[in-house]
DNA sequence: AAGTAGAAGATCAAAAATAGTCAAAGACAA
DNA sequence: TTGTCTTTGACTATTTTTGATCTTCTACTT
């Protein structure tokens, strides 16, 4: 069922597992191994591999052009949370929020049940109201629940 | 005299059981060979794969698109909680909610975090529309996250 | 060193593929 | 008959896929 765009996500992470958290593709050749238009994988960079998810990417055109995935580590907990915080000024969409989320409990900072709760509440289902507004909340929401994750450790397990 | 539902349903619930609790469908497809309308398909998740009876219902749209439906365990001492919940349709007041939280933290239910969390997501600032929609939507917040609750056991503290 | 052709990658919007919502119509039981 | 549950369909929302066009480099030529 998985759809071309998390095949190719699949195939990076596994990448990116493998050379230890830095991968360097050629997007043509990648394309034409998955067989779909280039700028698909301009879509599932955009999708999938954000900064919200913890990933930096970089890139070069022309000849020996090449496109380049880092996979970013949080070390100091509370440094990374502030950096967050405050790039979320007002709307968040629900693809940010989940990301976002993702990244915590992928760094430790959240435990499973946390992140649940938190993927609930920025559901848009959940939300249950139409954009831009929906937007508008969920940045609140967020931002709340980042607070309180800064201020208390987390419980040990 | 099985309805069209009930045939859909016990069709799911034989692919539920045989997957050990998780199912992914297309809904057209499940639609075409049950011959009837795609939204029929959503009616009978409404109606008889709700959160109450235990099942998750996820989805997503666009290319590749796919209902999961999971049949989840639900952590049944809990009748505290599935009375909170049975009460709880429609609107609820920050003062309602606030009521709640507090009790779950007094039953250990939660932890101090997580009450945090919650108080936090409830508050009528962060929800931050005018009433009486705000109700609604922290209802639906409430609700959403007490059925997190149910499914995961509280960390050891 | 300057100029240029060709080689990448980026962007953006249209099209396609799904799923969701809501209300009206139909069926059936009390 | 009335109220509830089911079925349908028109319209909406979201996500993915594709393609045309633009931009930025590199490599080569002179």
């Amino acid at each position: 069922m998985a759809s071309l765009s998390d095949q190719i996500e699949k195939y990076l992470k596994k990448l990116l597992d493998e050379y230890r958290g830095t991968v360097e593709i050629k997007r043509n050749k990648l394309a034409d191994e998955f067989n779909c238009a280039p700028s698909q994988i301009n879509y599932v960079l955009d999708t999938r591999f954000t900064s919200e998810r913890g990933f930096v990417v970089e890139s070069q055109r022309g000849g020996g052009g090449y496109i380049r995935i880092i996979k970013v580590k949080i070390n100091s907990e509370n440094e990374t949370l502030k950096k967050i915080l405050s790039k979320l000024n007002g709307m968040v969409t629900q693809n940010e929020a989940e990301g976002i989320i993702q990244r915590l409990y992928e760094n430790d900072l959240i435990n499973q049940r946390e992140k649940c709760i938190m993927e609930m509440v920025v559901h848009r289902r959940v939300i249950g109201v139409d954009l831009p507004h929906r937007d508008y909340i969920r940045g609140r929401i967020l931002q709340s629940m980042l607070e309180v994750i800064m201020q208390y450790e987390k419980e040990e397990e």
